[in-house]
DNA sequence: AATTCATTTTAACAAATGATAATGGAACTC
DNA sequence: GAGTTCCATTATCATTTGTTAAAATGAATT
């Protein structure tokens, strides 16, 4: 499959858009390769990119006073990155984004993109799809939080990537569920 | 301070329209009060209303498993409510939102506000804008659990809420914090 | 196949948090 | 103002979770 094939592929499982104003996103798309660990979006840098994701996983984290990563999100293949404007504040990234295997990522320029966004009604649309998906991924994982235990959050985690723990590192899952890695190893067992 | 004027500066807190259009939102909405502990909103329920706090404050909260109220949003005077949208899967509520005093709001159909969106580019920004901040407001959330301890998020909550402890139940501030009362009541002895 | 390296699991212990119930204090009622 | 009610605080104890380090596992390399 060529990449602007899958480009397309992923816009329209988000919202259904005619090929012509397709065709405008992914001509001015980039073809990127990161390697396996880099950060290619850090925290307090200036980055002015929207991101698909082609191939591989990367996540987004923070890292908290004890210098610990914290992952937020996880972005399979196939998946958007977090918009540029709900990671960005004042310019600067508020999060970092981790490559978490070799990747292959589609790019285009932010203000590009909200050019393309103020002209074609369609591609604004998508847009605002993509937005109101980030946030409704967001309420789904605040309410998650609030009323599944670890054990629960683990379970549901695999139901939605279930190759991640035999991918990444496990503190970096532990992280995102809230404990150490010896609590997720304990998990692991009771749950096996 | 007339109900109308109260209505038009929480919008233009918001984001800046001309006097014609918000005359278009205020003319649509109706003034509700709800008695403190009243749930207006509730999990499972239908509403397909817009909230906006003119007296008192509120909270949105789901039920975990133990049948214990998590906390996950407050919501005080001059604010709005989570939109409609970001609240509500296949038409029903995901959350239910209590009244934590006695409350003077100002409510409009969902779909009467959907149709004034449509019809009006400064509505539709102002919508979009609440939106953007919706989604703004759960990131920092989301960083804050990440990057804070419990006590740190009770210091954070204190500057954004100051007067909350004061009048709502510890047990609601606790579970918001993601803890128990009888912790928060020694982070409060700890930190006086 | 042996070695090395990275990572997960396990173990032992310490610390933090939770559960339960008793105590204390403030507001309200009669 | 005594009694009642509702909460927050405190105390005690149990449980969970975290910390640290050692052991086991497994993949990669020579």
């Amino acid at each position: 499959m060529t990449d602007q094939i899958k480009i397309e592929e992923i816009i329209n499982s988000i919202y259904q858009v005619s090929s012509a104003s397709r065709a405008k996103i992914t001509s001015a798309m980039e073809i990127e390769f990161f390697e396996m660990g880099f950060d290619f979006i850090s925290v307090n840098k200036k980055n002015i990119k929207e991101y698909f994701v082609l191939e591989g996983i990367c996540g987004s984290y923070i890292t908290n006073p004890d210098g610990d990563k914290v992952f937020i999100s996880f972005f399979p293949e196939k998946s958007i990155l977090s918009p540029f404007t709900t990671r960005t504040s004042k310019g600067f990234s508020l999060i970092t984004i981790k490559a978490l295997t070799n990747m292959k990522i589609g790019s285009i320029n932010a203000e590009v993109f909200e050019k393309l966004m103020v002209e074609d009604l369609e591609i604004r649309e998508f847009a605002n799809t993509v937005l109101r998906n980030e946030l409704k991924k967001k309420v789904e994982k605040e309410i998650g939080f609030a009323s599944l235990s670890a054990k629960e959050r683990l379970i549901k985690l695999r139901q939605e990537l279930p190759y991640l723990e035999n991918i990444i590192p496990h503190p970096y899952i532990a992280s995102y569920l809230g404990i150490t890695n010896v609590s997720l190893s304990r998990l692991r067992k009771e749950i096996r």
